[in-house]
DNA sequence: CCAAAATCCGAGTGAAATACTCTGATTTCA
DNA sequence: TGAAATCAGAGTATTTCACTCGGATTTTGG
């Protein structure tokens, strides 16, 4: 029950683009060296983002990346989906390898129900919602599944 | 974002285990032939749900697994604890593994929230509620989140 | 026009996690 | 006493992940 690194170092670039939005476009070589990602890895990964239309990228001189989305216009579910893929809990969910059983499944579904609401729940996070929070540590150490964010 | 199959193959047999309640053990021989899963494979998995105390074995002729505790109070939350470990959607919130930046972290926060929300989702469906859903196959297409089981 | 700065593209590699096996010991009961 | 079951721990095969490499292409500054 992993993100993979891919997504997760996805995120942090794309958090320097929305800072960044409406800027200059910014280049792999800054945004690995403000996340300590390694290049050649992050270029892949923008790459990915650009291909499913997240991002947008200008070559030579002065290029780099910039977000394609106001950043409240760009969910995690997307994100994520961009990166590794639609959410497949179980292999069972996976629209490319339809399962023979099925039917009587005891398990599948529950993982579909689980699969869903992750789905849902990653869709009403935007970028937005990940920037206010990185500037507001946790305060008082709370619930903060019901602090700011809002939360189905 | 997956489940491993140790997870999904434990719920099967835990699935089972439920429908017997209160009755003679069941053997993993039986319980491998009814769900197709590798013998070998599922005496490892019932070892760690019994490690975890969700699960209590005979030894012997006649022997085999039952449940420790009712269906309605064995969550999916727990079995997925038992086999897969506490669940850290990324390495960073693996509590044996703290990271040294946090302070600043763009991402950790958001991952922390997407992370409880899964626990505690997890933690509200019982063993009950997947045999209901079982043999309720989805009727009407509806949106099955807010169908029978409780959702948050 | 040219060289440097950037992205693009496809293939390839190493390590780690997953999925599963094997062997033998131990307990129980007919 | 021996067959039926779990217990225990080491071992292996496969897949996925995380990341690299080499070279082509596009753009711009000088
Ligand atoms: S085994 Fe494929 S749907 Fe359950
Ligand atoms: S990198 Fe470890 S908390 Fe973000």
């Amino acid at each position: 029950m992993k993100v993979t690194r891919k997504s997760d170092y996805g995120l942090r670039a794309l958090c320097t683009l929305a800072q960044r939005y409406n800027q200059e476009p910014v280049s792999i070589g800054q945004l690995s060296a403000e996340h300590k990602i390694p290049e050649p890895f992050l270029e892949k990964i923008m790459q990915e983002l650009r291909e499913h239309g997240l991002v947008e990228a200008t070559h030579g001189r002065g290029g780099g990346y910039l977000l394609k989305k106001r950043p409240s216009a760009i969910s995690l579910r997307e994100i994520v989906h961009a990166l590794d893929g639609p959410i497949a809990l179980v292999t069972c969910l996976d629209p490319s390898l339809k399962c023979a059983i099925e039917d009587g499944c005891p398990t599948s579904p529950v993982w579909e129900i689980v699969n869903q609401k992750l789905e849902e729940y990653l869709g009403s996070l935007t970028l937005s919602d990940v920037m206010d929070l990185t500037h507001r540590p946790l305060s008082g150490e709370g619930d903060r599944v019901s602090g700011k964010v809002k939360v189905s």
